[in-house]
DNA sequence: CAGTGGTCTAGACCACCAC
DNA sequence: TGGTGGTCTAGACCACTGC
């Protein structure tokens, strides 16, 4: 509210205001905001610049476009997701990847869209120290918190090691995910890592995920380790950034003693 | 590359075809790309078209617009943050913050903005359980790699426990950065938590880190504690989201025992 | 079929930069 | 001073939704 305003393009004026409204609640969340003519009528400006305002609004993940019906406000619960507890808890009858969804009191659901055995990308490939033309299991996913999708995870297991498991069905049969089923065959993972990177959600995420154009999406590169550092599972989440809330946490490292 | 392609708006075809050239190198880092109006006679659309293709690379970090002068493309060597190796090596005679940077023999530069006493934000001051009235020191700064920003870190310590120690100048007097200091003082740090998310860069940052209007940006709130869980620091680090990689790691926790 | 947002254009004016 | 990108407009056509 400075007298002193830089001149600010118009429509980057028309974002804050919308944002203000949003906040304020003078929009409510899961209503719909007025029609892009309508703005552009109130506030004296053509429907190009209404649209671009709300662009910004969209790739902020404020506001969620339903062609041919209209804007709508989004609900902004942000799911924290603590990555030690998540795997921690994985013998309490969940599979982890249900963990965050079910403590905010939303429905979780799980849909696969593949499991089988495939040829894993390089990357995977090197991760689990494949060998050439070793394949891999993979177990697609797409979470969901009340329908609505909060992320896809790509998981790749050696063939080798879970071809015989109850990891190629989709019902593992045992509580608590994939990594409980590996423990049952004696490789359970005992150390964890991840990369997290973030960039815009490819053509098929702003399907997957009902996110916008330019939103941006975590990426989260999970490796599971055996006893040895041999690698068991390579996980890939991609998650729309404005939903969750990453949480990591971790004692100092002793100081080096001899050496 | 499948021959059903679903229809797509010029300007994102416009856009995958700029990026292809980036990527193959025909528009080589460093290197001006052509102008909008070449591009436009080039492709056959409006410059308003070409403009909007280009907003999509900008938001992804690909390119760098000078206004007047021209649309550069951006070297992208992405950085790697290991979180906790990071604080370990504080007694390695460099601050935490330039661990990275000299790590890929890129020169690192520190800017402090602010260096002082000051009535934190709230959410600081409930992390730091600070009474009502309680001041914090800040140190707010800016690090570069070869000059180009990397991320803003501002740290709040609680003012009673740092106000005589060598923490309120610029230059410590230590190596190690700012948790040597407290370690000197008895308050060393022996726990550390952080939580990220990811959102547009607001008008400051894209001022203070040269990014886009539409750009991700990395937010890292790390939380620093000493002995008995009493926090000694909070540090809020913003980070252009293109530039970035988070890395985390740690072993499975225990199965919880009796209880 | 009327209303919504998605996209595109031609033309215009501006601020900024390099020469 | 000419070239660059930033922005805005009016008008147009389209695909999709819901009635």
């Amino acid at each position: 509210m400075s007298l002193i305003e830089q001149p600010k393009a118009q429509f980057a004026q028309i974002a804050d205001l919308l944002r203000d409204r949003i906040e304020k609640g003078t929009y409510a969340p899961g209503s719909l905001m007025p029609s892009e003519p309508e703005l552009a009528t109130e506030l004296g400006v053509s429907r190009v610049t209404v649209n671009r305002a709300i662009a910004l609004l969209r790739a902020a993940g404020h506001v969620k476009v339903r062609r041919g019906s209209g804007t709508v406000v989004r609900r902004l619960p942000m799911i924290r997701r603590d990555a030690q507890r998540r795997y921690a808890n994985r013998e309490q009858g969940t599979g982890a990847g249900e963990v965050e969804i079910r403590s905010m009191n939303l429905r979780s659901r799980t849909a696969y869209r593949e499991i089988g055995r495939t040829k894993p990308p390089e990357e995977v490939a090197a991760a689990l120290e494949l060998k050439p033309r070793e394949d891999a299991l993979v177990r697609r996913r797409i979470l969901y918190a009340d329908d609505e999708p909060t992320q896809t995870a790509d998981t790749f297991f050696p063939w080798a090691m879970v071809k015989s498991s109850s990891l190629v069905n989709e019902h593992t049969g045992l509580d608590g995910g994939s990594y409980a089923v590996l423990a049952s065959l004696g490789i359970g993972p005992v150390r964890f890592t991840e990369d997290i990177t973030v960039r815009l959600a490819t053509d098929e995420e702003q399907r997957l995920l009902d996110v916008e154009p330019t939103q941006p999406v975590f990426r989260i590169w999970h490796v599971a380790y055996a006893q040895g550092d041999r690698p068991v599972g390579v996980t890939i989440h991609v998650m729309p950034g404005h939903l969750w809330s990453l949480h990591y946490g971790w004692d100092d490292l002793p100081k080096k003693a001899g050496h």
